[in-house]
DNA sequence: CTATTTCCTGTAGCGACTACAGGAGCAAGA
DNA sequence: TCTTGCTCCTGTAGTCGCTACAGGAAATAG
């Protein structure tokens, strides 16, 4: 059994976030010591490992949460796993995307800014009334 | 003059986050009606416009307001302008890179569903001790 | 004159943490 | 043994950029 650090090195998920996961029930409560100290098992310490894998492919808590619950059950979880994942892939293609349109605006006005003029182009452009090139989120 | 709801309509920005830019000082605070309601000129919806756009480029408020300091100076700030500009695309391009890779990560976890298994590669990946070409954030 | 809409203030919630404050436990060295 | 320093505990508040109430007052439309 470990403590709360090792448990954190081990996993990767800083101790206050693991003290959140718990909280939040993302992670079950962990046993503890006779001072009141956490202790991790080994497959404690696993299941921070993959919130943390999770967390890093940007899934939601909300969702861990149902992968959890998915990895616990027997038979076709595992199609309902691939929806869960497949969505999440729609969802950072659109995010992408949008990065991309954004950078392509921003560029056009970081570029406006080479002219020599008496005011600043990208200010003017950013206050006036007309909006030239510039698509909303 | 216009009230809060003419303002938010032609700015584009929601009634209650003109309040809130105004309660943390990004724009500046309207004038009052004899019975206390926000009154807003052209200009002043301009700015919120102008706020808007911004946050639609991505830049968070604290540089919203030093681009609004910056264009009430005379002199140097369209240079300023366009490091913080540019700051902000070295930025967006970081986050756009991040996505792609996090993509890649995803997309070979979902495709590893394909294959028929007794239980699920995807969790078994998560959750298992070897990082399988998943790299962290 | 009423009914609806708009507006007001103030506060709390979101997601996913992070950062204290103020204290207690524990291990190792002098 | 005492002290130093590290880890751990709980609880709360802060971060960012809003959004959503609650409970009221004022303006406007029919």
């Amino acid at each position: 059994m470990f403590a709360i650090g090792q448990a954190s090195k081990q996993s990767g998920v800083n101790i206050e976030t693991i003290r959140y996961y718990e909280r939040e029930a993302v992670v079950p409560k962990p046993g503890r010591s006779a001072a009141g100290r956490r202790l991790y098992s080994l497959e404690e310490i696993a299941k921070l490992r993959f919130v943390k894998r999770c967390r890093d492919l940007g899934f939601p808590i909300s969702i861990i949460k149902k992968l959890f619950s998915l990895s616990h059950e027997q038979g076709r979880s595992c199609h309902e796993v691939k929806v869960l994942a497949q969505d999440h892939l729609v969802f950072i293609d659109a995010k992408i995307d949008d990065l991309l349109q954004l950078r392509t605006a921003l560029e056009r006005l970081v570029n406006g800014c080479d002219v020599p003029s008496s005011s600043c182009p990208m200010l003017d452009t950013l206050m006036g009334d007309e909006l030239s090139g510039l698509s909303a989120s």
